[in-house]
DNA sequence: ACCTGATTGACACGATGTCTCAGTTACGCT
DNA sequence: AGCGTAACTGAGACATCGTGTCAATCAGGT
């Protein structure tokens, strides 16, 4: 269950920005867009909302770590309401499915493997492409009845 | 050293497509632009070649593996010829260079990782952002003498 | 209540790519 | 060497996604 919009305004509140009604609509449809949406599908759900101030308040939601992008397979960008901290993504290519992930083993080997190139790194951008289990079964079920 | 723009031709043979002029002359600018190179870039450093084409020529070179995209820190895209292999990026978010690495630690563990997410991973997206060897060094001369 | 910088909407503009379509060209085949 | 045909190309309209400008409005501290 992701926050209430009481705590998000709160966290834009707390980050020292005005809690306006844009974008207290922008985060009422956020939620109602449930799990990932585009900046398109954010717009055509907040129409009394301007184009512009739908992504000015992408940006600003990301700077604050309220909302995190998310790369498709194919390279579009979609948002989504963060929980929080650190983390990554994977993507069912079948369903459109968005789970979050974080492992910290992943970011050691990141860092370590900093040291072979010669970089420092301060950053980087991970995300995984495949089937989420939903998706995965149906298709061992259809391999099987076609064999 | 890169690949010789006869090899590159030859990979695009190779790959059941025609070699034309306008291909040509792309790889050759590909070549003499370096590194990394925008589609503007490309597009400007061969005139003679029509935008839809540098795009389009982009796009099957990316299939055929003779060229990868580079996203950077601020999401912007930018090309490359790629030596071969599946491969990812170290970006330098100071002087822009581009280094690839392989790793198959990474690869195992996001392998791994599938699992605890109940997804079958069939591909992933990797990008590390930090500063190369050359611009880590000024940056703590700097510091010294500051200090 | 008042002040003032933060925020907004409308809209022009920019960046990056795609689509269409008529004309051209590479190249396998004879 | 000459042909036929599908692949390819350029021009320019169009699509998508996002930013810059600016006058009007608003939130929230005092
Ligand atoms: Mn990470
Ligand atoms: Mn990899
Ligand atoms: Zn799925
Ligand atoms: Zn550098």
């Amino acid at each position: 269950m992701p926050l209430s919009l009481d705590a998000l305004e709160r966290r834009v509140a707390g980050s020292g920005h005005r809690i306006t009604a844009p974008r207290r609509t922008l985060l009422g449809s956020m939620q109602q867009l449930g799990d990932h949406f585009t900046a398109e599908e954010l717009a055509a759900a907040a129409p009394s909302v301007g184009r512009a101030t739908v992504f000015r308040t992408l940006r600003l939601l990301q700077e604050i770590g309220t909302v995190c992008q998310v790369i498709l397979d194919d390279g579009t960008l979609e948002y989504r309401l963060a929980s929080g901290g650190h983390h990554h993504h994977v993507v069912c290519s079948a369903c459109g499915a968005v789970d979050d992930f974080a492992n910290a083993d992943i970011e050691a080997l990141l860092g370590a493997l900093a040291s072979l190139t010669g970089f420092t790194i301060e950053a980087h951008r991970l995300e995984l492409y495949g089937r989420c289990a939903r998706c995965t079964a149906p298709l061992a079920a259809t391999e099987t009845t076609a064999s």
